[in-house]
DNA sequence: CTAATAGTGTCTGTAAGACACTATTGC
DNA sequence: GCAATAGTGTCTTACAGACACTATTAG
């Protein structure tokens, strides 16, 4: 327990000068995923200036660091997510129709070169919500929609496949075929697809969202049971749908997300035997 | 797809510099963890230097940017954890004692304050190993070792419990508590537990991976029968180990680590009902 | 009316966990 | 010899998926 007498915190910050290294800056990125007329959807804004000016990429923008060149006060990460998602899509945050959005963090992307400008660390994270508004372009973006997942053309290996129209920037295909990948996994041991649906939901609108997000269809029957048969996923609101199915049928019962942070026995996808290996 | 004209990459580079910005400082720190004498241990090293010195932290410190001030070449995430661990451990990186672990990321961790000195975004990265020699301080260290989780007297809430002689710097509490769970839930539902023994091992090893990580004692019979059941998880050499078991019985036939990336069904911890709500 | 849907009942195959048992080893 | 261990057999229970069926609704 004897410190090294080479340097005190007060000596490093005296002899710390950042001009002295080479600079690093640090983005956040959201992946936002939302269901729309019984398809995954994800928020992208359109880029109005360079690099990658007209393609289109995550919402996302530089962290405020906290310090006495730009005065803004420092902000922890999941804060700098909300505040990009506000800003870039004039959604409102706390309180407004942001304050229901699950995020978590979703993963860092660092590679050299990823950025044409300079050394850029993306912080990026993942956000469920249940259907919002269409977004309004603001700071950086000419332009910012709900766009369907299917469009974009997304490959196992992180990229787009040729002839897709809308291109997105940096390694943003990268970062949105983990966020799915991750969404997919979490439908499967947590509740969190109540996370899409607002306070109070039907079982066969929570099946719509296990089947967008997975992209195959589960047995109504067999899905029902195993729903209420998870402790603490769903409870009963005791009330009742006003209408029945699109196309017909009785009207759902309605409920609300249980207190369960993670389900078991899990949920598990049907067909998972080609990811194994 | 009409660029924004205000801009053009150009026109940033030659109005960019970097003394207009608060200064933000990108690190990985590693989580690596080993079993030793059956028992779960974390790699750390004394700090010999401010802040924190004479605590303990996770091994790490400042990715390589890349650009004409420092003159080394940026480095990629991953990269840059590796060659952390080399020096501040003396183990040798690629062909050496590292090349056979196990390098995944965590997660990042920036919130303002964590590091007294600036801003600091630490990306965190988890490190399965096998049996290694003990570690050499460099670097900054003033010492490394192998230490067992269990003496840190980690607590839920990513602190240690008082009385702890070994106290860790930063929030490298709450970054191995968080490398822990993740470390329990994937022994749950990839291989990965082979990472921690050798090239080839028994069913007992593999049995005593499981119950150093969960903290558990799990049925031998039917553990064996589970691990064997579940396709590509292990196959054979067709040897059988020299001894027996520590205190007699008959000699354990060997394995290597199996083809599969995901265990289906999966190997699930017996008690996990406290964990669900 | 017709077709689709919500919800329940039932059956079957698979798998996990408890228990039992044998054979083989270290000490 | 004794105690511990590797590996297998068997039974019970739980659960996922397939199928069937009824009641209720939209159009």
């Amino acid at each position: 327990m004897t410190p090294d007498p080479r340097h005190d915190e007060s000596d490093f910050l005296a002899n710390y000068d950042p001009r002295d290294y080479d600079p690093v800056a640090v983005t956040v990125d959201v992946v936002a995923l939302t269901i729309r007329d019984g398809a995954l959807h994800v928020l992208l804004v359109r880029r109005g200036s360079a690099p990658y000016a007209g393609m289109w990429a995550l919402p996302g923008g530089f962290v405020q660091a906290g310090g006495p060149l730009q005065g803004a006060e420092a902000e922890d990460l999941p804060d700098a997510a909300v505040r990009e998602l506000a800003e870039e899509t004039g959604l409102s945050a706390k309180g407004g129709a942001l304050g229901r959005v699950h995020l978590e963090q979703l993963g860092t992307y660092g590679s050299p070169g990823r950025d044409p400008r300079m050394r850029v660390i993306s912080v990026a994270h993942l956000a469920f919500a249940p259907e919002l508004p269409d977004p309004e372009a603001g700071g950086d973006a000419a332009d910012a929609a709900w766009v369907p997942v299917e469009a974009l053309g997304l490959t196992e290996s992180g990229g787009q496949r040729p002839g897709t129209t809308r291109r997105l920037a940096f390694d943003h295909a990268r970062i949105l075929s983990d966020g799915l990948e991750r969404a997919r996994a979490k439908l499967e041991y947590t509740p969190l697809a109540a996370a899409f649906c607002g306070g109070e939901f039907t079982i066969p609108e929570l099946r719509a969202v296990y089947e967008a997000v997975w992209g195959e269809e589960l047995h109504a029957g067999n899905f029902h049971r195993k729903v209420l048969s998870v402790p603490g996923f769903v409870e009963s609101t005791g009330a009742t749908s006003d209408r029945g199915g699109r196309r017909g049928g009785p009207r759902p019962r309605l409920y609300r997300a249980g207190d369960a942070r993670l389900l078991h026995p899990a949920l598990l996808r049907p067909s998972r035997e080609e990811e194994i290996r």
